[in-house]
DNA sequence: GTCTATACCACGATAGAC
DNA sequence: GTCTATCGTGGTATAGAC
């Protein structure tokens, strides 16, 4: 049965480092061609194992999959909320910033993006297109592995924006996930904004402290109540049917 | 050979007809599982034509994903840049603001997510997907696709924000579309925000509305440099190698 | 326990008959 | 234009060797 050597596997016994192998071919080929178009036969020759061997360690491509992502995203996420708390600890209580709040998000993933070991950018940009994927098996074990994290994080902003909505705040932390996952999925597609000036392939580092202050400022946003697109859109469309 | 009666086909002849057929069940079956997960044994089931029928009128079944899209995407964004046009006409040259851009980009998305005939909310959440799908083919049609009304309202913002750097309202557009998509393709991504409280099943309509003010902040935040966000960063993490 | 060989059915695509 | 037959490849399951 399924060893739990998940990550260790220093490679000593063939039979651990057998579920291992799979693990890194399966990790680089489906951060090259994404989850449905990577064969399970291209990833154990890949891996120079059998093709059963999957079946037996994981049991379905799908299981394949997300041991894939958990051995890069749960220590990402632990390290989100340590930092959380090592910046919460060194301030008063409750006048923790959004700024260092959003930057507790954001750190963990720019330290893994310049980390080739652990998958670097590539491994972001998996993870921002799995963050979209249709597969309600995908959906779920990213709801489950991101909800305490998340959770930690959205107590964070709502004490330090006490006059947001509770139910505002819920949208924007969805935008700010949104805009993230899109931006780490989507290298290529920056030539859709930037039609003919090749915008230097950045590496994803630059690109987050672009964004960062992009999510700030929607996230410290006037309430939609106030705002003029919004009275735009009243005007130009009447009420629903 | 394959007619050219993409949209109209009122359905007088079978022939004609057998097209539109198609690409009404592929549309449905694509919003609902995906286009890798929907098979085209499917597809031609539902549409009561033959497996065959697809090869003929289509092609590759990737050439019937691009038509599916290319049916509703096309009119909405010739609606979009129309929009803009009528906008920029009602003001004094060079004095059209962010919020009506916005919102003639956001406007024809909400008079689509309101029209059933035209595949309603779903069809905008399987673009918000496809926009993040790793297939190059899929990447290359929505560049094509997008770029020419990307162009068209970068333009004007760049008149409403002369003090932007080109190179930064290019990022800034960017993370719109990026937002702004996956906003659309995660319906059922909310409960990792709002892991219990079920956040009314809001229709696109509402979200669009608490998106525009999130968005309309972020474009108009200062610069990057200015942000403590990225000064927080730059003191956690030295300067990679 | 770990691994292998092999068989099974569904998939996308196409050639050729009608 | 439409259909049937067929090919190569996909994920999965299992029987049995070490």
């Amino acid at each position: 049965m399924r060893t739990d050597t998940t990550t260790l596997a220093v490679g000593r016994s063939p039979a651990a480092a057998t579920r291992v192998r799979i693990l890194d071919a399966a990790e680089a080929l489906f951060m090259e061609h994404g989850f449905e178009a990577t064969s399970l036969r291209l990833i154990t020759q890949a891996a120079a194992v059998n093709l059963a061997a999957v079946n037996y360690h994981f049991g379905t491509k799908e299981e394949l999959f997300e041991a894939v992502l958990t051995r890069r995203l749960d220590p990402m996420n632990q390290q989100r909320v340590a930092r959380l708390d090592r910046y919460a600890a060194a301030v008063a209580p409750a006048t923790l910033g959004c700024e260092r709040i959003l930057a507790a998000l954001l750190i963990p993933a720019l330290e893994l993006a310049r980390d080739p070991a652990r998958g670097g950018a590539d491994f972001l940009r998996l993870v921002g297109r799995a963050y979209a994927d249709p597969a309600p098996f995908i959906r779920q074990f990213l709801s489950a592995q991101y909800a305490p994290m998340i959770a930690r994080f959205k107590d964070a902003f709502a004490r330090a924006l006490p006059h947001l909505p509770r139910r505002e705040l819920s949208w924007r932390l969805h935008f700010i996930m949104g805009a993230l996952s899109y931006t780490l999925a989507a290298t290529d597609a920056l030539r859709i904004i930037a039609e003919l000036n090749p915008v230097e392939t950045d590496n994803d580092e630059l690109l987050l402290r672009r964004l960062a202050p992009f999510l700030l400022a929607g996230l410290t946003a006037p309430l939609p109540e106030l705002s003029d697109v919004t009275r735009e859109i009243d005007a130009a469309l009447p009420p629903a049917a």
